[in-house]
DNA sequence: AGTTAGCACTCGCCTTTAATGAGTGCTAAC
DNA sequence: GTTAGCACTCATTAAAGGCGAGTGCTAACT
């Protein structure tokens, strides 16, 4: 690997992400500054691929990137590119105002980020199984029924509804409502499981067994993360007129919920995740790259945005882009 | 037209639902026990055709039944099929262990019915706007910060999360929870717009305000209605090839809450309701057609599920089922 | 030894051409 | 009023041929 191969490369993987089509020696000399003629590019690039970084779609085509070759180019060779100027005011201005709603926060960063890119967007809030209770209310709906309303640290309100097993007025779930918060205040689910309820208000011990039990199925259900996808669409340009099948297998995908938490689960670290084709698990991503970051209040992740898009996909605007857009959420709520 | 030409549409329109090609008068001849020559069968097609109930694609095609045909055919013609016994079993046990929160309810409902039909499915909570109060609660979150939760007649619960001007303790919350609970209880957004809160609680004149403005923007804002959608992918099967073009429109505007919102919004009455192709304003769904039916707590509407599918859907099915589905919601939920 | 020009060969893509067959309208006979 | 027969239409499919981008290899050049 010599540094002509690394210049080499890198050209083939910038003008096959910019026209999509396979790239030629011929095209490679003529177009970019190369200073070689192309038999000796040619001789270069049958070196890249038996080094595995680029193939031949078939013979007498020009060169693609391979799955390595992409992982190379964003592990070392991409350059960051600048964010528009104007971009970062307008991310501030479309977000700010949501900042008090989690969800309206969320669906609003998905369609700015498909928006601006053209590749299909996720956003999910994190399981709040990690995140600690701050005020528990129950509120006395009717006879039978009473509703359990938590607020977690990060002003997230959750809530469910529970019919008691005997009778219940509103005297009761206030009463009650303050044990339970003197009490659970301040935990996370994991402390919540080991606590042993069953004595803080004897008279009520089923109940407040029922309530924490609603609580605990709150915080641990996979429904209590919220999932958007946005730019579905998107994925359709993707792939060619007769592989339309796999971009509908995809698309079947971004549908469920329990694959997209799945896919995000993966997010860790606290700066942009990339993983390209066959490095993701889900068949039907396997032709495509996942970027993904995530927002934080404190060490709290609070959610993760991530972008689908092709192998090809522009690495480095979507990886300036969602640099940004992590910033300024994480930044904005921690206000 | 005579009974013969009816007998004729109805083998058309069925044939076509069926095979999705345009049926000719030798088909028909064969496959259906008309007693009639391909010729005889063909003179009468030239009148259907006359009377604007089929047209041909192009010249030397069969014909494939009109808007005006498909209309005539949900009319007067299509008989009700009757749905397998067994489904209705697995729709209450689907559904039955949702049924006390609507939004899983919802979901698991359009997941339900794209899964039997195979067309694309929406279902959307109603807006809350004729929607009656029954209980608001104030939950004190902390120094800055309260939420404010209402419950409405259907049990069904939101929030909104507010910042008073001035500093706010457990105390001021439970007592304004108690002067709201007294006065607002009972009332629908309309009258709730109407009555004047100034005088409520004379000490605290702006928050009571913004708290009141805030449970008005619950029940008002669009969010306030949960939109699922389902099986939106059955949509490529639509259309052909050529213009996948149409079909990813229709699937951009599923994606948009507003729009779906518009889409259901029509539905009225307490049955079933039918658009046919051109029948339905918007653009991309002008060459599908959209069945819709609503689910009931006593008089009033709580939400819409509707199915999109291609104009040679299968009526007959599609309607029995959400006929089913529907009568087994209200039921549930009135329990 | 590294670089380059030249050349034969490969192969996907596009266009043209021809064949096929389902279907129609019209006419004349039953 | 119904039906058989016939000429005609036109989308669809398959085969054939030309085009062009690209490769690998060889021999010559620096």
């Amino acid at each position: 690997m010599n540094d002509r191969k690394i210049r080499i490369l890198e050209a083939i993987i910038q003008d096959y992400i910019q026209t999509g089509s396979p790239v030629g020696s011929r095209t490679l000399s003529k177009k970019y500054d190369l200073q070689l003629s192309s038999a000796t590019i040619r001789n270069e690039m049958s070196d890249l691929e038996e080094l595995g970084l680029i193939t031949q779609p078939h013979t007498s085509a020009g060169r693609i990137p391979s799955d390595k070759g992409y992982r190379l180019y964003v592990d070392t060779l991409m350059d960051r590119s600048d964010l528009a100027p104007d971009l970062d005011l307008i991310i501030v201005k479309m977000l700010q105002d949501k900042i008090n709603n989690i969800d309206l926060l969320l669906e609003e960063t998905a369609r700015l980020v498909a928006m601006m890119t053209n590749y299909a967007t996720i956003a999910s809030t994190q399981t709040l199984t990690e995140i600690t209770i701050k005020r528990v209310q129950l509120i006395y709906v009717d006879l039978k029924s009473v509703a359990c309303v938590i607020v977690t640290e990060a002003n997230v309100i959750k809530h469910h509804i529970i019919f008691p097993p005997t009778e219940v007025d509103v005297n009761l779930c206030l009463m009650l409502s303050e044990v339970l918060n003197e009490h659970l205040a301040g935990m996370t689910l994991k402390e919540l499981q080991k606590t042993d309820v069953r004595q803080l208000v004897p008279d009520h011990e089923t109940l407040v067994l029922q309530i924490v039990c609603a609580i605990i199925s709150i915080l641990q259900e996979e429904d209590s993360s919220q999932v958007f996808t946005r730019g579905t669409t998107n994925i359709l340009d993707f792939y060619d007129f007769n592989d339309l099948q796999k971009a509908r297998e995809l698309l079947e995908l971004l549908e469920q919920k329990p694959y997209l938490t799945k896919l995000l689960s993966k997010t860790s670290g606290n700066s942009v995740n990339i993983s390209i084709g066959e490095e993701n698990a889900l068949e039907p991503m396997k032709e495509c790259s996942l970027v993904t970051t995530t927002y934080k209040l404190g060490d709290c992740t609070l959610g993760t945005i991530g972008i689908i898009g092709p192998k090809r996909m522009n690495y480095a605007q979507v990886v300036t882009l969602l640099e940004h857009i992590s910033y300024h959420i994480t930044n904005m709520l921690s206000e």
